[in-house]
DNA sequence: CTGAAAGCGCTAACAT
DNA sequence: ATGTTAGCGCTTTCAG
């Protein structure tokens, strides 16, 4: 291993004053940096992060919270696994890596606190959390900074799709589609999760602006995300309206399972009723019809959410809530109805 | 922070006793070890890795290759994120946590090797590098531990699906269901990463056993693996070979391009020409057909694979090189011909 | 502008 | 069975 000691022999000056040189910091004159640095390069030297950290208190360590518990996806999430992949290119590029942080690391019960003090880890990232986690309210009442991409945390800065928009702008192509009678499959929310609730609220202010009537009987509540979910709940829709003629469901997946109860009952999709989802998973434009949906903006999500980060790292001040908007994608299952009525 | 000189105050021991304690090493007597223990506990002492590694020259840090440079899906490839879920429970159950590798980390141009020795990485597994590496090269001659699981790599022992025998099987299945002209939509090889031939060879096996025709002209090798590139090579084929009844394809995405390429030309899919791909993606599922394909074991690639990791961290012997064995999913995709040949 | 001294938290080797 | 001493590689005062 290669220290900064074997540098300080090789130039003739001590221990600090490499330092000193290796990182910028202290006055020294611009030849002797330069001949260090030289001397650092050709014999290969790479700081040892370990005893960095120990003396400085900064790990350049990032703590993600990754958890699966409700998606049952693991990294194939498309939202999860997008803001995931630009994050970690953006905090590699600010000079951070990233580590995964768990409950139950090494050996008996711990926490992510534990795991942060552990590590020495300098910041976190809650980006898929377990659904109710007191673990991170402890996380987010210590003093490590966080943020997090999909859940409001109280004590948080958080970075979200704009839902509300959303939800707005899928009724708003329904009725510009000639729909009038509309449902909305919810999915489970939580109290740190509310984007279905958001995305209701968008979608019945845009139906009330239209004076369309809606109500509690044209909303099903799922208890997950999944397909059969969504095929449960539109069928206890299509029991009680069998005159609806345009869904949208708060995930891909359930928005689908919804349309495979109307192929099984033989009701046609898209002509008889219409559908967008959320998401844009990959199965979406591999599915009959192809799916009109949403495409949460998981790079910007990630990009800002790394500017937050790196900013509270540096006792800059931050938003404690940005907004980003969601992609509007067209594609089959929405059916334009509106010449049709007219005749 | 809370140190062992806090303990050691405390209980009226010195630090290295309290270390002894903490680690179990050394002959300490049952009752001051239990006293240690007691007050680490009630004053919440978490160790400092970073001074731990420090001395030890152990970081308990896996350095995870990841890279998305060919299949240009982040983290929602279905093998690599399943692999990458379950090795990150293995081992941080054997207290290990991991980091991501970067051939870019921090500022400057770096490689995978400075990454390891900058953090002071106890060992890699390599999930899925870009396509071709030097990099890893370096760091299979390095003396850090390292295990493969989808690449063969000199030097890295590794932990691969058994694609022979799936290749095997997949023509097996179709002679079964009376099919008697195949052909092959391969994905791109290159030196380490040969899935996509191995496939072949087993499939060629399986027909050469059975004395059915294959040649060269019912292989189509794309230079990706997307759904595009199932569409291109298909319409090839088939303008080659009109009568082809059933297609193995070396992933999903090409099986699916290459059945919309007979949707467009109006061939009907499974009844004309039957389908078997590979991975068994999630969208697999929601095509119509449902495509038939081949499941890999994710998560037992992953145990094996931490498992020699592990092994080899302790300086055990392992093997060089595990196959696994991936499951074959029936679906809708193969039709069975057998009957309507006879008559 | 550079060096000397000290210490981060922990453990290894040796003594007692 | 426990304590003493020393040191991992680096940075931070503080002198000069």
């Amino acid at each position: 291993m290669i220290t900064i000691y074997d540098i300080a022999k090789k130039t003739g000056y001590t221990a600090p004053t490499v330092s000193k040189a290796l990182n910028g910091t202290g006055g020294l004159s611009a030849s002797t940096r330069k001949k260090i640095l030289e001397v650092a390069k050709e014999i290969g030297y790479k700081p040892n992060m370990a005893a960095r950290a120990l003396t400085t208190k900064k790990s350049f360590l990032i703590g993600i919270i990754y958890e699966d518990t409700h998606m049952k996806k693991g990294f194939e999430h498309p939202l999860f696994s997008g803001i995931l992949s630009k994050f970690r290119i953006e905090m590699e590029n600010s000079g951070y890596d990233l580590i995964f942080l768990s409950k139950s690391f090494g050996f008996g019960k711990t926490s992510y606190l534990d795991h942060c003090v552990h590590r020495n880890v300098d910041g976190v990232v809650v980006i898929n959390p377990a659904e109710t986690d007191s673990e991170i309210l402890e996380l987010a009442s210590s003093d490590i900074p966080c943020v997090s991409t999909n859940d409001i945390i109280p004590g948080i800065p958080y970075v979200i799709t704009e839902n509300f928009d959303a939800g707005y702008k899928a009724a708003e192509y329904f009725i510009q589609n000639g729909h009038k009678k509309m449902c909305y499959i919810a999915g489970p929310s939580s109290v740190y999760t509310t984007a279905s609730m958001e995305r209701l609220e968008g979608f019945k202010k845009c139906l009330s602006e239209n004076q369309i009537c809606f109500d509690e009987s044209l909303i099903e509540t799922s208890p997950s995300w999944f397909r059969e979910n969504g095929f449960n709940a539109m069928e206890k829709i299509w029991k009680r309206h069998n005159d609806v003629t345009a869904v949208f469901a708060a995930n891909d997946g359930m928005a689908i399972g919804a349309m495979e109860y109307f192929q099984s009952i033989g009701v046609s999709v898209p002509d008889k009723v219409s559908f967008i989802g959320f998401d844009d998973e990959l199965f979406s434009s591999y599915f009959t019809p192809t799916l009109t949906t949403f495409r949460q903006n998981r790079a910007r999500i990630a990009e800002i959410a790394a500017e937050i980060l790196c900013n509270r790292l540096a006792g800059l001040p931050v938003a404690d809530c940005v907004r980003v908007d969601a992609n509007f994608i067209v594609r089959d299952s929405v059916k334009d109805i509106s010449k049709i009525s007219i005749l």
